[in-house]
DNA sequence: TGCCACACGTTATAGCATAACGCAATTGAT
DNA sequence: ATCAATTGCGTTATGCTATAACGTGTGGCA
């Protein structure tokens, strides 16, 4: 994967996402960035697009938010169907790369001959510090 | 699993989803239902809630759309996780109950000690139909 | 220079979901 | 029988999520 040169609203919401701790919804960083000149949803969706197209950032359907990409981003590294664990309690949400679940999935898919295009895979709980507590 | 005794609203928005050949928006069942009564949201979602909670209905988190369980609910019948195929041209949606991902999935969980609450999973692109056309 | 592609800014609007209030019907215990 | 609790319902208002449509500026390049 080649390198891709942000720009400037690009790099600002993909610090927004980087430095959060939980997802954040576009309005959430639209208020964190207005004291870097946002304005206006647009600019976020319009950033959030290409971050997305990039790869850098994931967007979690089940909660309508967006999580900066844990993985890293320096070398050729195109992951495929990536699944989510998402924390109800805290936020926190992890990434699960697993080959068996992307195998089966497309085997499931060829079965009906249905051409995938995107897949989602959300699990939604409890962390184990918070499932502890 | 126990017969439900639905409502007149219940029944109406189930109606509307069992008849519909493609997946209905909270809005378009309301629009469909206005000569039944139905005048605001809140109606519908109300609905919605019950339904999806006798597992009558699935939400589909991915186009914020709900459909008819395909399945039958006339004997005990529990599912655990289901995937769906969804065609973005036609809308056509089919359920898939399959072991094999529900077995890895809750591995996965378990392996990071994450208790599970509700899963996810939806896979966008286009029907054998359409991926034909 | 003229054209094109792209990012950007702004205003307005569309689409999805819930809060908060009050009323009516049902149930079930006293 | 009656009171309290629960549940469903209707209505108004509001909040959250996302995109349409228009115009501006800039950089690359034939």
């Amino acid at each position: 994967m080649a390198d891709h040169q942000l720009t400037r609203n690009q790099n600002l919401v993909l610090d927004a996402l980087s430095h959060a701790d939980a997802p954040l919804s576009a309005y959430t960083i639209l208020d964190k960035l207005r004291d870097h000149g946002f304005r206006a949803p647009l600019q976020v969706y319009r950033a959030l697009e290409k971050l997305l197209e990039f790869g850098l950032v994931h967007r979690l359907e089940s909660i309508n938010a967006f999580v900066a990409c844990a993985h890293r981003h320096d070398h050729a590294h195109e992951h495929g169907v990536t699944a989510f664990t998402i924390c109800e309690d805290c936020g926190n949400v992890t990434e699960l790369c697993d080959s068996v679940i992307e195998e089966r999935l497309s085997f499931l898919a060829t079965q009906q001959k249905f051409k995938t295009e995107k897949t989602t895979i959300e699990i939604r709980g409890h962390c184990q510090t918070c499932a502890a507590a």
